[in-house]
DNA sequence: AAACAAACAGACAGACTTGTCTGTTTGTTT
DNA sequence: AAACAAACAGACAAGTCTGTCTGTTTGTTT
């Protein structure tokens, strides 16, 4: 079996992802991860320590998962639309609940400062990443702003619609 | 003085903008409107009810400044750029909160139809505005993707910066 | 075997949550 | 003036929340 720190990260990133930051209590997290609460408050000071945990493991796993997409192509091209089929891939094994990022900077107040920078870096390094994709500052700026709300349009229509629609935009502009 | 109703609604409407719908408790709401708990219940059976209530009252507000913004220019271009600089005026007003309907889409499971349903309702109003403005499936599409990101992310960055970029991107599409 | 750290169980504080209920006061209509 | 609806105040139920605390058990190291 594994530590206590794993299944707590374990059950806090299945948990926050299906329900939320403020839905998911201490102590649902907890008694899922079979961990007394003493042990909790031993790796964790408090839950929003754990949010933040949680939102940089998901950014390592997020991004070398993005990375495994892209790198399967050598062309730009190619390579934006993996990207894009990489959001598709998500969607269907996390059930269409948007970006893990963007909900919970709606669950937070600007004073969680420590949780907000971790979700402007990823999204800084999103913005890195198509930057050294395309190199073109215009460009780059261009596809992520559809590369975010296709994130977010698949989970407010429970589809890959608009995700399929900025593949063929992206197609008309690289 | 307006009536409970009404000072229940502006009150709900100034804390789930500002605060979130789940950290918004309805003993703030009545107590900061100056309504009595059992008032307040005999206007709304719920929470829910009033979320779902709020938003309505929100997107005919929403839909109605967005229209006074379009309407003071006659070219497809400037009234595409008037509902840009919708999107600045809006973050001024209201300090870079974002979207309130994508906002509590992050907070709600997907148990809650009824506001699920108030939320994608808007969000195809919005799409079908860009389709009776552009005509073309595909560029309209395009566009709201772009004005849909803009605002999410000049919430995350306090900025307008990307709302500035996608005028300039409109401006090479149109 | 003694000593140590880590994890355990679970009570507890204090505050919050939504929603119900009783009973009182106010204002309008007849 | 009597009757009515609407709003009032506020206690209450039953549950949630985060975080602290005490004391016990387990496993490893010396």
């Amino acid at each position: 079996m594994s530590s206590p720190r794993e299944r707590i990260m374990d059950t806090a990133s299945l948990l926050f992802r299906q329900q939320g930051y403020n839905r998911t209590g201490i102590n649902q997290i907890i008694s899922e991860a079979n961990v007394a609460k003493a042990s909790f408050y031993q790796h964790f000071k408090s839950k929003d320590e754990l949010c933040v945990a949680f939102l940089k493991a998901r950014h390592e796993y997020w991004f070398s998962e993005l990375m495994k997409y892209v790198s399967k192509s050598k062309t730009t091209k190619k390579r934006i639309f993996n990207a894009f089929d990489f959001i598709r891939y998500m969607n269907e094994i996390e059930d269409f609940r948007g970006c893990s990022f963007l909900n919970i900077l709606s669950e937070i107040s600007k004073e969680q400062d420590a949780i907000l920078s971790v979700i402007k870096k990823h999204k800084n390094d999103l913005r890195k990443f198509f930057e050294k994709e395309l190199g073109e500052e215009q460009l780059s700026a261009h596809i992520y702003l559809l590369f975010e709300s296709s994130i977010t349009e698949s989970q407010l229509f429970n589809s890959n619609e608009l995700v399929e629609r900025s593949k063929k935009i992206v197609n008309n502009l690289i």
